[in-house]
DNA sequence: GAGTGGTCTAGACCACTCG
DNA sequence: GAGTGGTCTAGACCACTCC
């Protein structure tokens, strides 16, 4: 068991983010640094004193972290780094960060870009899209790719309020989610999503090379932010058969 | 937009749960008596003064609320009931529970209760589960019925040490989630999964019946406790073609 | 300007773990 | 008993929304 050392990076007080938030990514960024599977934090006194901040502020800050998977909490003995169970895709992600973590090559291919003046109705209808959201949308269709083999087809529709300016170049072989925090400022915080195991139409067969009538798994999901903005509206069509999509820390 | 009129009940200041916890039952009750889908919630201060509570204790309930999805907070207008955008089966809580909801009639038949040593083989490595996990367990299979309907078999494997004098009977046609707090304390936090479409075996396919071959999800899940103990393994295989799975605010 | 949520502080007491 | 996280308080100032 080896203890998180600090860097004592400094606090900006009356700086941009909240202290807080300062606070979990520095530690965040530690705690990733170490591969150590067994590593403890130091105690919320402890940090309290090195940043400088109260001990509320310091356990907000810790709070976030549980929330999000990366630590957890153990009354009477520390703050201790969680290991994630699971590996795989979870197609909530990046694709591309996804995939290279996982030691393979992402790929990504255009197959079609257009606008949209409505949401198609299978889409309003399995992710109850009100008909007077956004109107107007880039729909972006793409083959996903692993070290060449195709795995799934997208298909997403993005409201055009949000991401004014958009060409198709932009979305060629990028991250869409990288994209949107980057270029537009958008942070995605939430999804709800549809799991629906189908057999493959010819057409979808045909794109991932697959026999028509195979195993695939239909995913729907809506992307919100924090303020319940609906940033993204998306289809995918995933392989069987072998391929596996992974939902990890769902919580209860 | 109607305001939540809060009933006064009483806190139990030195009683059995934190406050917080208790403010955030009572209003999470409240809440889902209102169908409404405009509900403002009262604001902080008056939460706070209605309770007899200081205005962090109020803030730590809704926040929790709000970490749960029944509501949202909007930064100087006030706290609003969130309106779930999914509707489905989710395969993470309680079967019984969702179906009801949903207006159908859950069933459940155990198909075989055993115990067993070790975790299979498969469990272990789809779940990364440790060999020197618990040993010992519950083996328990089920089929999922809906209005009669087969729309899933499900095998669970619950370590034996968290389960005491545990019988056959006791599962026959509850919630096994209900079971678990209700007569053994656990509450399940978070929940592990993988998703793979594949095509029926005929022994799966003759227990749901359809065709062998047609498409199924198979779902593996280990659920933990806020202390990451894990209290269940469970692999379902649902039937496909009609049938979704959902999977809502998930925290990306 | 009044009211709301967002952040932060200093200080207190309790419950749990470990030596 | 010392150290840790869990809960709670009273009070402060800021940022945002709406009138």
């Amino acid at each position: 068991m080896t203890t998180l050392l600090l860097k004592k990076k400094a606090i900006r007080k009356s700086g941009a983010a909240p202290i807080y938030v300062q606070v979990a990514e520095i530690l965040d960024a530690e705690i990733k640094l170490h591969d150590d599977s067994t590593l403890s934090l130091p105690s919320e006194g402890e940090l309290s004193r090195e940043f400088g901040v109260s001990r509320v502020t310091v356990r907000q800050a810790l709070k976030q972290l549980e929330a999000r998977g990366v630590i957890y909490s153990a009354h009477g003995r520390g703050y201790f780094k969680k290991l994630s169970r699971m590996r795989g895709l979870s197609g909530f992600h990046s694709f591309t960060s996804e995939v290279r973590k996982l030691g393979g090559e992402p790929g990504s291919i255009i197959v079609d870009y257009a606008d949209a003046r409505k949401l198609p109705g299978d889409f309003r209808k399995h992710l109850q899209a009100g008909g007077d959201d956004n109107n107007d949308f880039i729909c972006l269709r793409r083959m996903r790719t692993i070290d060449g083999n195709a795995i799934a087809v997208e298909t997403v529709y993005l409201p055009k309020s949000l991401y004014p300016s958009a060409s198709r170049d932009q979305f060629d072989d990028a991250s869409l989610y990288a994209q949107m925090t980057e270029t537009w400022g958008i942070v995605p915080a939430w999804t709800d999503a549809l799991f629906e195991p189908t057999a493959a139409t010819s057409e979808e067969a045909g794109l991932l090379g697959i026999e028509k009538g195979a195993p695939v798994l239909v995913v729907w999901r809506a992307t919100v932010t924090d303020t319940d903005q609906v940033v993204e509206y998306v289809k995918s069509i995933y392989k069987g058969d072998g391929f596996m999509l992974s939902v990890s820390r769902y919580r209860l």
